[in-house]
DNA sequence: TGTACATCAGTGAACGCGCGTTCACTGATGTAC
DNA sequence: TGTACATCAGTGAACGCGCGTTCACTGATGTAC
């Protein structure tokens, strides 16, 4: 019995993986059940053996992607000085790469549009991993007396994913560009 | 004849005055055809005697909505001091009032996520519209040696687009609350 | 002024397609004896 | 060790529904004479 659960844990896992890509390459919507199992080499009706629906599964998505992206964000980041802790942070998201290869990047550009319009289950997980990014980002915000480091670092993390979903949508214009530098110096306290 | 014709463009401006609520309220794939119409007081077959399809009106609905979007950040905007101009814009923008009534706001929130995977038709429409709102936004910046005032507007739009569509999203937990008012301070410079 | 005809906004049903979900079935893996 | 049976991940077709678009038709408005 035990290889056919380890099997079983293995093609769940790989499902999981297929949605995180398609999740955060064409949003909710786009993630198509079909789709998401192809990208695992098996056939849509299997789908449920796993999932008990697509909403289960957008779910776990969206907890995987930000978990991903919060590592990528803090990577070694205990390394740089602490007064640039937070900046750093803040020129990783707002990257062209990071721009450029949704896939692998953060799961909200995808999810935040979508969540107001569907069920509330999915609101409550973003809700909390925004919170949880939240928290972990106020840890390298330099201490102030104008605001909390929480404060503070929910107003990066709108500047943050409003301003990799701008250039995005205007992808492959000149703006695209022009808005990322922008954030990155409005994040920095350039005025 | 021409009493016919005028009784047409009625209808036309109450198709697209439909639209931009639903649009708004909605998004792009939430604003149905059959919805925009039936809100008119018609049925959906008559829509295409107006617009030559669906994408049409969406690009019309867009301008519109930004157009009127704009009138409203800017209105009166000279009887305040110039120095605090912007940050009169950015508290219109990020108030619990524009949040909470989404039919009569900014359309950034409802159509920026969408545009990405849709037609590169609407992506023109947007980034001109921005570009619009961001030169706007730059004359009433205060001006400094950090950067050009349209970089400075561009960081501020990014911001209030994702401040208000992180509290959209999120509508209903105290966490909504918490981003706007969080946003305001982090635009006005607070850290 | 009246009558026949043309135009065209709007109707409402149908078409085609996409997508989440269901379901009868298969075949490989595991258990009982 | 071998044989009969049970389980269940995965298949692939079908179902149901939503939505953009099409189309034959209607009826009110306008034109020609």
């Amino acid at each position: 019995m035990s290889v056919k659960v380890e099997r079983k844990e293995r093609t769940r896992a790989a499902i999981v993986a297929s949605a995180c890509d398609l999740l955060r390459q064409r949003g909710i919507g786009g993630a198509r059940v079909a789709d998401v199992m192809s990208g695992v080499g098996l056939t849509v009706g299997g789908f449920y053996a796993h999932f008990a629906s697509k909403e289960a599964l957008v779910d776990e998505a969206i907890r995987r992607t930000a978990t991903a992206m919060r590592s990528r964000l803090f990577d070694r980041i205990e390394e740089k000085p602490a007064a640039v802790r937070a900046e750093v942070v803040l020129k990783r998201y707002l990257s062209a790469a990071h721009r450029d290869d949704a896939a692998n990047g953060c799961p909200m550009p995808a999810v935040v549009g979508e969540v107001s319009t569907t069920t509330p289950e999915h609101r409550d997980v973003l809700a909390e991993q925004i919170s949880e990014l939240a928290e972990e980002l106020a840890r390298h915000v330099v201490k102030s007396e104008a605001t909390t480091r929480r404060a503070t670092a929910l107003g990066m993390i709108a500047l943050m994913y409003g301003g990799i979903s701008l250039a995005r949508a205007v992808k492959g214009t000149d703006l695209s560009d022009e808005i990322l530098r922008a954030c990155r110096a409005f994040g920095r306290g350039e005025r």
